[in-house]
DNA sequence: ACCCGCTATTGACACAGTGTCAACAGCCGG
DNA sequence: CCGGCTGTTGACACTGTGTCAATAGCGGGT
């Protein structure tokens, strides 16, 4: 059951390489089972070398989980989907469509980090999801034309982060249960995108932000 | 720290009623905390028995949890929403407005129920999240009018459980990071349910299921 | 080519938390 | 008042995490 055959003693390498070792492997067992279920001690056999070497690397069992959602979370890179577009629908399928394409290359992990069946319970894994969406957020607007300043706190952010959401939602229905085709996704998201840019959030922009008015002195 | 006084012995009571108490505890706690974080012993400790009856009732921590997650996910009931309503507006309106009431009610551990953070790692836990989800798109449906025959694997009851994490990351950014109003909390829902109920659906509708296209012969 | 130091890697240890189970003891009927 | 039924306990075993001194592979100096 051991991917390399080594039996031995792992060879030495460079502290880099062998990182990067463990962590694809990581990365593949936290995506077939969830996290209660996978062990440091398998994870060190898949990479071919000691439970004492994970901790080395990564500190606590958690600490590699954190780096594999990382990993998962931080690939999509939406600003390569700009193209030349002019309508906002326009660039709203543009940015459904590449993102679509993207998510279906990592397939199960990604799914699999995202949605609640791999995480550790832990307030940084969902930090780290906070900070991917808020990022993912953040490229939207500004892929849809909203790109003014937005604070992480204004409202117009939280649209988009909730509409990630949706997103993740309607990608495991499409993955992992397939219960809806490429095509059906990619209307949802992009029909619901449109109404959020369209209706939402010009109504949202003429709301005073919420925190300027539970928490009106600052501090 | 001992939330009932009570040093010694604990009472002998009727098993219906020590289960209830011990599962109040346990909600309480995995609301405040996230899974990992909160051991049987705490939770015996809150409830005022032992480790071992914990275990008695609920066999395993993760059955205790489930109990929890069921407890929380199976609370909304959205039969009770559907008054006299026209229009499809309307009754989104009415279902959303009344959601977004009850839900307020249980606040922190609805949210960190459904959420990433209170997660076990248990696929149980993801089925029985999914199944709630269901069910909510299912009394969507009915409650817009598309009440028809609509098996569990039809994409129009996928793409209401993918509306469903829409909701849940809406409460989210409304509830606890409070970057959202409840009105703009009220406006997202609604103006995405309608987008999706009036363009969506329709469309959805006219492609044939997925699963009978890219599984033509059965298994 | 040899040795030597650096450090990647290991194996054994300590510990926390879960799950099991026979024994105990509170409540109820006779 | 006593005997059983069963809610409840405390001690046990086990799995898995995290720590750390000891080991051994690799590169550099001579």
């Amino acid at each position: 059951m051991v991917t390399h055959g080594e039996a031995g003693r792992a060879r030495r390498l460079d502290p880099d390489i062998r990182r990067e070792e463990i962590l694809r492997c990581a990365v593949r067992l936290f995506g077939e089972r969830p996290y209660a279920e996978v062990s440091t001690a398998e994870i060190a056999e898949a990479a071919g070398v000691t439970r004492g070497l994970i901790h080395h690397y990564f500190g606590t069992k958690r600490g590699i989980y954190l780096d594999v959602v990382r990993a998962m979370v931080l690939v999509p890179n939406l600003d390569e989907a700009s193209g030349p577009a002019d309508s906002v629908r326009e660039r709203v399928e543009q940015s459904v469509g590449w993102f679509l394409d993207t998510v279906a290359l990592h397939g199960g992990t990604y799914v699999a980090v995202t949605g609640p069946e791999g995480i550790a319970g832990d307030p940084e894994v969902e930090r780290i999801l906070a900070v991917a969406d808020d990022i993912a957020a953040r490229k939207i607007l500004r892929a849809v034309g909203y790109g003014w300043d937005s604070t992480e706190h204004s409202p117009e952010r939280a649209v988009l982060r909730a509409y990630c959401q949706l997103v993740k939602g309607t990608v495991r229905e499409w993955l992992r249960s397939r219960s809806v085709t490429r095509e059906q996704a990619y209307l949802l998201l992009t029909e619901a995108l449109v109404a959020i840019v369209e209706d939402v959030l010009p109504a949202v922009s003429r709301y005073a932000s919420p925190a300027g008015r539970e928490l009106p002195r600052g501090h």
